[in-house]
Formats: C-alpha cells, sequence, structure tokens
DNA sequence: ATCAATGCAAAGAATTTGCATCATG
DNA sequence: CATGATGCAAATTCTTTGCATTGAT
C-alpha cells in the first residue's frame, strides 16, 4: 500500500521527500480510521522534526489523489481513511460510543456505471457508511 | 420533514425552543447539504437574535438522534445532510470542484440486516458517498 | 542547479465553554 | 416556577499561511 501510493505520487510528478512516507506509512499502518490528532501524533512519534503544517499538507495531497478521505466519526476534526486502490471503503460506526468496524465489502458494484451514464460523472471511488449501536452500547 | 423531526424531539424529551424548528427548517429547506457556515447564515437570516453557540448545540442535538450527519466535502467544515426517516442518504461528490449531486437511490437493502447478525450491532442507517470528476471538470 | 517542498511560528478559522438570564412545559 | 435551553463573549482547539531554507531530481 505504501509503495502503491509511492507510485501514485510519482506518476502525478509529486516528488518523495521527507514527511511523504512517514505520513502514508502511518496511515497504511493503521488499518483503519485516525483523526488528524492522531496521526500527528504518530508522526511526531517516528520523526519529530516533521512539521504540524506539513503533515496537513501531506493530507489535503492524498486526498486530492483520492488515497484517503476524510470522514466524520466523533469529535471536532476530521478522520482520514485510507481507500482500496479500487478507491472503495466501507464500515461501521457507533453512533453512542464513536468505535468504528471496518468492512471489506464492497456491494455497490454496477450501480458505479449506471451513475456515471446518468449523470455523465467519472466515478473513481466510494465510501459506505452504515451507523448505529454497537453490541457494547445495545 | 420539519414535523417529523420535531416530533423526535418530544419523543427524546427535548423541548421545543426557539432556534430549533429555524435550524430545522433551514436544512429541510436545502435539500441537501450545508455547511455549517451556510446554516449560521441562513438561521441568521431568519432570526439575527439566534446564536451561533446555539446553532452548534442543536446541530450536535440532531446528529446524536441521527435526524443529519456530517460530512467532509471540501473545505475545512463539515457539511450536515438529512438523512431520510429510514436513516438514508446518498450523493456524488466531485473531488475537483466540491459539487455534490444528491442522490435518490438506496441499493444496500438486504446488507444492513446480514452486517447487524454478522457483527451484533442495530443499524439505524446508511451514508454511501460516491467520488469522482463531474461532467463540467471533465 | 533548480524550484518544489519543508519547518517554524504566527495568524486565522471554526467551534466550544462559562455563566447569567430566559422561557417552555 | 423549575430547570432545560439560550445568547453572549471569551477561550480553546484546530488548521493554514508567509517566508527563509532545504533537499530531491
Amino acid at each position: 500500500m505504501v509503495d502503491y501510493t509511492l507510485d501514485k505520487l510519482r506518476t502525478h510528478g509529486y516528488r518523495i521527500t521527507q514527511p511523504r512516507p512517514v505520513v502514508i506509512d502511518v496511515l497504511t499502518e493503521s488499518h483503519g480510521h485516525l483523526t488528524s490528532a492522531e496521526i500527528l501524533e504518530r508522526v511526531a512519534a517516528v520523526d519529530k522534526s516533521i512539521g504540524r503544517a506539513s503533515v496537513f499538507r501531506v493530507l489535503d495531497l492524498l486526498t486530492s489523489l483520492a488515497v484517503i478521505r476524510p470522514v466524520y466519526v466523533e469529535g471536532r476534526s476530521p478522520a482520514y481513511v485510507m481507500l482500496t486502490p479500487e478507491g472503495h471503503h466501507s464500515h461501521i460506526v457507533c453512533v453512542t460510543c464513536g468505535h468504528v468496524i471496518e468492512l471489506d465489502t464492497c456491494v455497490v458494484d454496477g450501480l458505479d456505471e449506471q451513475l456515471e451514464e446518468q449523470y455523465g460523472v467519472q466515478l473513481s471511488g466510494h465510501l459506505l457508511e452504515f451507523y448505529g449501536t454497537c453490541a457494547q452500547c445495545r
């Protein structure tokens, strides 16, 4: 996932500079969603010299390349999820405690093409978010 | 939609006070997604005496009741979408210009039950977000 | 060697909180 | 008429910008 993402950066003409691989690595390792605060923290743990601003810049870059996607889970700042190479992500959010269960299901096949035709858009991915109450909060 | 939401508030023991119906009305009228800044603006246009903080408090309340759902579309602050009474919402986000096309499709039927059984959760709704490039940005 | 990308620190947004006051049920 | 809810303004939190400097190609 890290290599795939670095290739994507190169393909788009972006350099592989210091903070970029670190942020991508943190996101990849997490296997889930991380808030910006968590990302800042983990990046700092790896390399204290990486500035806050750069982390945000990398997050913006990865978002614009559809490598990650900000989602609202809980709290004030967005959480970022990594998308599959196909651009997908699904999860369940517990609206009570904020716990997130990551899914690997993808049920939206076929609808993509239909929507592309219907609206003249070119789709690159989707996010499917279920919400409800988790087993423990019930 | 306004009445439905007000009933929901009453059911949960919340009072019907000044800012509540105004915020709900603004959200209902929009038929789409509104950022908090837009909501603040429109609420102020209706009643200048309603304070910022109260608008945020109402948004939090409606979110906790699953009447609305915050999503990150573009920019720094979340946008809020109204869910159907069944708790659903779908849209397409253009990752280039941020334009959003609201959908009324719901393709996730059946999966809900499967996930509830599989994870022991109780689901109340979902959000399906497609992203890609809109006709104008292509 | 060039210029994209960085780190820093300060500025800027956006949201929340503390508290006295108000008004719904 | 009790207390949940409010408006205000200050405080806090989060993110971005300006700019001199660095470093990947």
